[in-house]
DNA sequence: ATAACTGCAAACGTTTTGCCAGCAT
DNA sequence: ATGCTGGCAAAACGTTTGCAGTTAT
């Protein structure tokens, strides 16, 4: 397993996770010092940067690397796969459980030892589906994965 | 489907596509640069940026945005699927092909309209394996000998 | 006393952009 | 002339870090 380390509960920790917890929206750093800001507003961005970070690598949170410029976190740290919106970059979950043999399928095709996989999916939003005129949504820069673009 | 732009084969862009073909390393933005600065000094990393850009838009070239810090590029365009060192970042390619069904899986799990997977693997290489790296943490920008920080 | 923690601001590495001159149409 | 394009430098972006003071053990 994983070498937890000792960490406190600060009051500031805590409010990050409630807060990271009672979001659904799978957050970034810059979100979740929002959100945290109006329950305390004198903390800093960089206390809410250290603090995701602890709390992922104990295991409270999850680091989400989906593609896309800004790193997104969640709060319920229980195994499911996500689909990112590929025009505005909003993520949702999805209910589908992780998939078993998709790694025994690649190992084997090169030397590198297999510990793990990345699954996610590119879809559009109810909202982004017509396509239409940008709305007020486009805080990503340009999303553009494996070949497709926005 | 998608109005691709049209563009000029200029010099600058068909030496980086060049280059970006001979190199089966997935190159950052960063290499691609040194490594086309030796056919072309004067060249500026901004161009090979906006030239990476136009290759992948275009189609000539693939855009991967594996986890990690930086942006890795590839000038085979066949549908593959990816390994990336867990511990280094070193990426390699995976022989088998794009699995089918996926999409199909989970289509109607949420709201979204699924128009595609991503799927890396992790990993770790040769040169890492035994070196104890955590699965759930991104490589680090300093790789620590004993592995070990706040 | 010590070690973890905070706010703040500065620093960082990567990517994007503005400007202007050059070249293809 | 119009519109891509390239070089250069500066800006922007998300994230990390150094510092000095604070808090919990």
């Amino acid at each position: 397993m994983k070498p937890k380390k000792r960490f406190r509960m600060t009051r500031q920790r805590r409010v990050i996770l409630e807060e990271l917890q009672k979001l659904h929206s799978h957050p970034t750093a810059d979100e979740v010092y929002e959100t945290v800001r109006k329950r305390m507003p004198r903390i800093s961005l960089g206390t809410v940067y250290r603090n995701l970070e602890v709390l992922s690598r104990s295991g409270l949170a999850l680091r989400l690397d989906l593609g896309g410029t800004r790193r997104r976190f969640d709060g319920t740290t229980s195994d499911h796969y996500h689909v990112r919106c590929v025009r505005c970059g909003k993520v949702a979950d999805l209910s589908a459980e992780p998939i078993p043999g998709l790694e025994a399928a690649v190992r084997g095709d090169s030397d590198f030892e297999i510990i793990g996989h990345r699954l996610d999916f590119l879809g559009l939003c109810p909202n982004c589906r017509g396509k239409g005129a940008d709305p007020h949504v486009p805080p990503m820069k340009k999303v553009i994965a494996n070949g497709e673009q926005a």
